[in-house]
DNA sequence: TGAAAAATACCAACAAATAGCGATTGTTTG
DNA sequence: CAAACAATCGCTATTTGTTGGTATTTTTCA
């Protein structure tokens, strides 16, 4: 994936309005819509005929396509996460269903916001191949999930209970961030996630 | 505001489904529904007419009747910033509109959800409250020094070590700084050290 | 379908941090 | 001078986190 290429892009979105504005935003620009679907699993059937190199760069998706029910499709979708996850927002979704998208798009978003949006996505995920690639250990999506209430600062009793698990549990994924990513301090967590993607600093409470 | 009070609270939200059904949910708690509003004018006008001591604890707000445009109306809204403020979404909007809510509840937030989550709002706007009277003071050049061992991780033993000075001494100068600053957490604490060029990014350990 | 990975849960002993107190010694400053 | 502040040190009690285990259930995937 060169930087002068045009990315190619897939659209899951029940409206056709939406899905044909969206087209018509990014015709002028380096991304080049090469298909629209109404559900997961029109995507899903026209994907796994595809030969892998020509994967999609960007899957646009509508999050209520997935259900109220967390990530069961989404880890189906993209196994080896090759392609970057976008969100196309504009019915309200619960904060933690977003957790696996590299961007979301807003309804009212400009249409250079959009490019842009589109642009740090590819490199999120770029970002994300080359840490599966040379990290020595990714962690798992709970442990990020652990991660990111560990740097906003939550006791483990708090996590434990906002996620309706065990203190043992919450603990148990601690060590295992710490083991994997050789990180102990809190501080240098912060710092990891903030690189990682997984918090952004407007997350952090200054209180 | 005492802990075993029940809460006013006014609604400002367009649809009545809404309203009605927050109402009906709230009805068997401590919070208890004294107006409902279909517009922010509606709200202001009647909030304007109330005594100082009478108004609503908690304000829970459509943010799609503030418009696109950021935070001009809310500053309006609450000049004293007396009244916890709390985002009803069910429809897309923008991150950013919701920076200066204390809370937001989802659409298919559960009642018990509801509840602690406006439980929360209440408690961040007396925070909130407590940090605009006791306005913030200056760290002193050694809290500083502390301040930049802490947020590398070092123990208080380390650094009371580093610095030839008892444990207790940095016990204190930690109670200090938290006071001072009003924050508790480390990840906090690192946020506003970076902010304040105590330390730079690069002098956080990441191993 | 069977093995591996992930998520879950628990225990015990120890280390560290926090809260709420007080107290002494300088230094600055109105 | 007296008051305010900074820096230092101390105590007790309690909470929270760390470390190194074991073990079960669920999920994933080849």
């Amino acid at each position: 994936m060169s930087v002068r290429e045009q990315y190619s892009v897939a659209i899951i979105e029940p409206s056709r309005i939406v899905s044909e504005g969206l087209s018509a935003i990014l015709h002028d620009s380096d991304f080049r819509v090469v298909r629209q679907f109404e559900t997961v699993d029109d995507f899903n059937q026209w994907e796994a005929a595809l030969p892998e190199e020509k994967r999609v760069d960007i899957v646009l998706l509508n999050p209520v396509l997935l259900g109220t029910h967390p990530s069961q499709p989404l880890n189906g979708l993209f196994p080896d996460a090759c392609s970057s996850l976008v969100a196309m927002l504009y019915s309200y979704i619960p904060p933690e269903l977003l957790l696996e998208f590299d961007a979301t798009i807003g309804i009212d978003d400009a249409p250079t916001t959009i490019i842009e949006k589109l642009r740090d996505a590819v490199a999120t995920a770029a970002k994300r191949l080359d840490c599966q690639n040379i990290d020595k250990q990714e962690l798992t999506k709970r442990e990020k999930e652990i991660l990111a209430y560990v740097v906003k600062g939550l006791t483990n009793k708090e996590i434990g209970e906002k996620l309706c698990i065990s203190i043992h549990t919450v603990i148990s994924h601690r060590k295992n961030i710490v083991h994997k990513t050789g990180i102990k301090t809190v501080s240098g967590l912060l710092m990891y996630a903030l690189f990682n993607d997984i918090v952004t600093a407007d997350e952090i409470p200054q209180e």
